[in-house]
DNA sequence: CGTATTTGACCCAG
DNA sequence: CTGGGTCAAATACG
């Protein structure tokens, strides 16, 4: 749902919102930031927990696997799991991956900007067709686990 | 005309 | 006072 310029770090951040955060009071929230080191890494941080039934479904549901990646993508993360976070071991993203909702809250979509608010995050070695495969990056990974490296 | 995407501003917290 | 995060508005594309 928007992006931000983040001191420190090379390459702004982009945050995540689950669906139903007004709809049912999800608070979970996602937020995804690149490695400085490793440009086509990207650190995805899940922020609370989802209370959401479509999330909660799938989360108890039948072949939600531990995103075991997770574990390689976070191997660099230092924020520790302390207040009550629960780590990346739930997707934010329910079922299934709209690309044209009717209009997910009003005006501006939650899942629309999942697929693409890091527009300008691309400037230097990195090239538009990195957005791409950064949704398909953030679908698959939240879905299955998958071994990019 | 409608929908999607991107940028900017505002608010809150540290 | 600075930084981070969120929401809203505007613009562009289909």
């Amino acid at each position: 749902y928007g992006q931000k310029d983040i001191l420190g770090a090379a390459y702004p951040r982009a945050y995540f919102r689950c669906t139903h955060r007004h709809s049912q009071g999800c608070q979970a929230t996602k937020q995804v930031q690149r490695a400085h080191a490793d440009p086509l890494l990207f650190d995805v941080v899940y922020l609370g927990a989802h209370t959401c039934a479509q999330a909660t479904a799938i989360l108890a549901g039948p072949e939600q696997q531990p995103p075991a990646a997770f574990a390689l993508e976070h191997q660099q993360q230092e924020t520790s799991p302390e207040e009550g976070i629960q780590w990346p071991v739930e997707p934010v993203t329910p079922p299934p991956f709209p690309s044209s909702p009717a209009s997910c809250y009003t005006p501006g979509s939650p899942w629309c900007q999942l697929a693409g608010s890091y527009g300008y995050a691309a400037g230097g070695d990195d090239t538009e067709y990195d957005a791409e495969f950064v949704e398909m990056f953030l679908n698959l990974s939240e879905f299955q686990n998958i071994c990019h490296l």
